[in-house]
DNA sequence: CTGTTAGCGCTTTCAA
DNA sequence: TTGAAAGCGCTAACAG
């Protein structure tokens, strides 16, 4: 337990303090002998440096604070595994932060957690703040980039939803889809359908000429469960039943295409679905999505963050990522059949 | 930048740094005027101590780290989620150490993260260690608490997999089920068929009677597309088509309700699937099976470690709970429908 | 290139 | 109950 400190492997190099510090940290000039004596002696006594003393010593504590609002969800822990993977390779640890509880909860990480000079930097994945928040996180300094939303003045690495959205409708209006619903969920701040999915949707509808059904709306949760009960109505309501339906993301419309199973409904036969994401499992059910490519979104996150590190506080400066995204077509889309009559 | 410190509290609050010290961290005895004029004056000032000095002084982190081989299943963020929760509300950061790169990632998380002081204490989900790996974790002294998988010596938070699997296929087999398929994966260490879900599976077929079918048995990886893979070939095959599939999670059982409908079988007419896990999903796909209580089992396994960190470390001992597991039936399962004939 | 010398911001004896 | 003082283990000027 009287674990080994930097002295002892300075007393053992025959070196001093100093020398063995920039020798195994490779800050500073230091001769190749002084190097490989320290690293022989460090590795003789197992040495491993306190991340604590030479966080407090030098203000750097190699460690990035990711703030999820969610971990078992699809988006959430693809962009966790790739991000640890990435700053695991620069040398960082991942603190992850947990939004899951509620406003107490939130309100601690984002008033303490975070201030307690624990991290680096920040990765904020679709983390909505209100004014007072953003201010208190900007006044702090620590470098962040958002992923999955964005925060104004604050570097950024995302898709454009609206874009998506729309691209994802498009392809259902060429098969030839009047009828089409959305299921998704709420957007937040003033410019909402500017720049959300439900946005991007709407404006594919409106450019097709189809008038916007309210009814074929469905705004609730985002995990799979939602989209199936959102789906099930919707389906099963005649009145409503749309010949397809575009999904804000894969889990809604996995649920979609589980719904509409259970009802006796062949897709793409009877629906057509599609989703946004390119989650893992849009193989096994042949869906049709707009690939958002997380992976990349999240590496580009990782990678932007670490480079804002390294440089000047003063010299850094928000930058906006778009990652493109892509069509992939798969068996959960097809053309509408012809339809008898149609019940508005 | 220049961030407030307990010096900039102490004078305002007319005390001693060390008194200052002792009011906010709760350790050590002081007077009511000095407590509350101390935490008034952090709150106008702002102060939030810093980790890293706290750290260094004293030999406590306030952090804990989790080892987990990946974030994107649902066992594993459903523990993430739950364990960061118990940790977040005792004033605990969560580290985590993902070792989904190759073996070089995972020495390197083995042999330096975990050893740098930056813990208190660790979570260790279903990691499996070789002899060699355990000495070294073991050294460090650090708590250790395992959660999904056992290490020896070292505390643990377990179901019976060997009963939870045997539990599940002997639900098929009370139904009347005699051609029964397991998709799983292979278990690890010497006692693997005594332990495991697949030696669980064995002793309720054989305990019914039910010659073992090695061909029924299909061992692979854990994902939903690694179980719809197994179910088609198992499925698809006229000289294999077993009457009911027990699968060793939840996922692997929604990969093949999945394949089952994909070549047109109807689930549980045709052939019926069990899991095990209590996936958030299980209710979409209507999935009988065995519940394992994982955020039971990851509350315990938090509460645990924190209460060793609590203990002098000469008094800790190693402690094993075990959660009981429930069979939870819901309508993927059924008895089978009488055959006419049955190629062996 | 290397050693000496101060701290980093906090906790914790030890006296008072 | 409180304060003074001595570190925790490391890094970062500053000389040499």
């Amino acid at each position: 337990m009287a674990s080994v400190t930097i002295k002892d492997v300075a007393e053992r190099a025959g070196l001093s303090v100093a020398t063995v510090s920039r020798a195994l940290s490779g800050r500073g000039h230091v001769s190749d002998a002084a190097r490989t004596q320290s690293e022989q002696a460090a590795r003789d006594l197992g040495y491993v440096a306190s991340y604590n003393a030479a966080s407090l010593a030098s203000g750097r504590s190699k460690n990035i604070g990711m703030v999820v609002p969610w971990v078992n969800r699809w988006f959430f822990s693809t962009v966790i595994e790739t991000a640890s993977t990435v700053l695991a390779a620069e040398g960082y640890d991942l603190t992850l932060y947990y939004l899951g509880g509620g406003k107490r909860e939130r309100d601690l990480v984002l008033s303490d957690f975070l201030l307690r000079k624990r991290i680096d930097g920040m990765l904020a994945v679709a983390l909505e703040l209100d004014d007072a928040e953003r201010a208190d996180l900007l006044r702090v300094g620590t470098p962040i980039v958002c992923i999955g939303g964005v925060i104004p003045g604050v570097s950024t690495v995302s898709i454009d939803d609206f874009a998506a959205a729309r691209l994802a409708t498009e392809h259902l209006v060429a098969l030839g889809h009047r009828r089409i619903a959305h299921i998704g969920w709420e957007g937040a701040g003033d410019f909402a359908l500017a720049t959300t999915r439900q946005g991007g949707y709407a404006d594919a509808v409106r450019a097709a000429g189809i008038e916007i059904v309210p009814a074929l709306i469905a705004l609730g949760g985002f995990t799979t469960q939602d989209g199936y009960a959102a789906a099930k109505r919707l389906l099963a309501d005649p009145r409503l039943r749309p010949t397809a339906i575009s999904a804000a993301s894969d889990e809604l419309a996995i649920g979609a295409i589980t719904a509409a199973r259970d009802l006796g409904l062949d897709v793409p036969r009877d629906v057509s679905v599609v989703g946004i994401d390119g989650h893992d499992l849009g193989d096994v059910f042949g869906l049709t999505t707009v690939d958002q490519h997380v992976r990349k979104q999240a590496t580009r996150a990782a990678t932007l963050l670490l480079r804002q590190l390294g440089q000047e506080p003063d010299t850094r400066e928000p930058v906006h990522a778009e990652v493109t995204v892509e069509l992939l077509v798969r068996s959960s889309t097809m053309a509408p059949r012809p339809q008898r009559s149609v019940t508005g």
